[in-house]
DNA sequence: GCCACGATATCGAAAACCGATATCGGGAAC
DNA sequence: GTTCCCGATATCGGTTTTCGATATCGTGGC
């Protein structure tokens, strides 16, 4: 897959993250696996600091969970994580509708 | 708007470059204004060294060209260009269906 | 106590972004 | 024809983001 694609895909995983928060509690680990399913290679260099990045913004609250002894961050999103999910939602809407047929 | 949703742009303005240069040549200026149009707000810093990129990555020529004058640089999409146009539209429909209801 | 594990956090280098500024060539004014 | 202006493109320095790799951290098994 080339650079292009690649960078355009990037640009949708805060857009998938706070689909997938806005609907339930997600984990760095979980999002990692998701993100492969649809093709996108994310190392955690990038998903661990865009987790937080999102977070400073309050686009998500964490909580730190312990599951079986290992401690998972969980996030879900906040009331602006859902309008900022929204508008990207909308921005999205758009260019499908301009670049597919 | 947030910054979120300028990343998602920010990450589609080579999918709209393709777009449009897979129909017709297009220039900087052109391309700025569109995109301005789109809510996409992508400075000269960033625009022409993309344009430089994807030409330098085999997506785009270009030709030099003489309006009035002033010159503007004509791009074109390669062949190569439209392949990974096509690929680049795929990822797009598969993103739409699955984070759009 | 010590080690292996899995998830998260962090590191340093490379790439990309940005606003601002420089360049460049012809037209207009005079 | 010299000077100034204008618009498009190019580049600059600083900041942000990305990346693979590696470190950390807490628990359970031994």
């Amino acid at each position: 897959m080339g650079r292009a694609v690649r960078q355009f895909l990037r640009g949708a995983v805060q857009l998938h993250v706070l689909h997938h928060a806005a609907e339930r509690e997600i984990d760095g680990a979980w999002m990692s696996e998701e993100l492969g399913h649809h093709g996108y290679r994310i190392s955690p260099g990038t998903l661990y600091p865009t987790l937080h990045r999102m977070e400073a913004e309050g686009l998500l609250t964490s909580r730190d969970d312990l599951i079986a002894g290992r401690h998972r961050r969980r996030y879900r999103a906040t009331d602006e994580g859902r309008r900022v999910l929204v508008q990207t939602r909308r921005a999205l809407r758009e260019l499908a509708d301009e670049v597919l047929e």
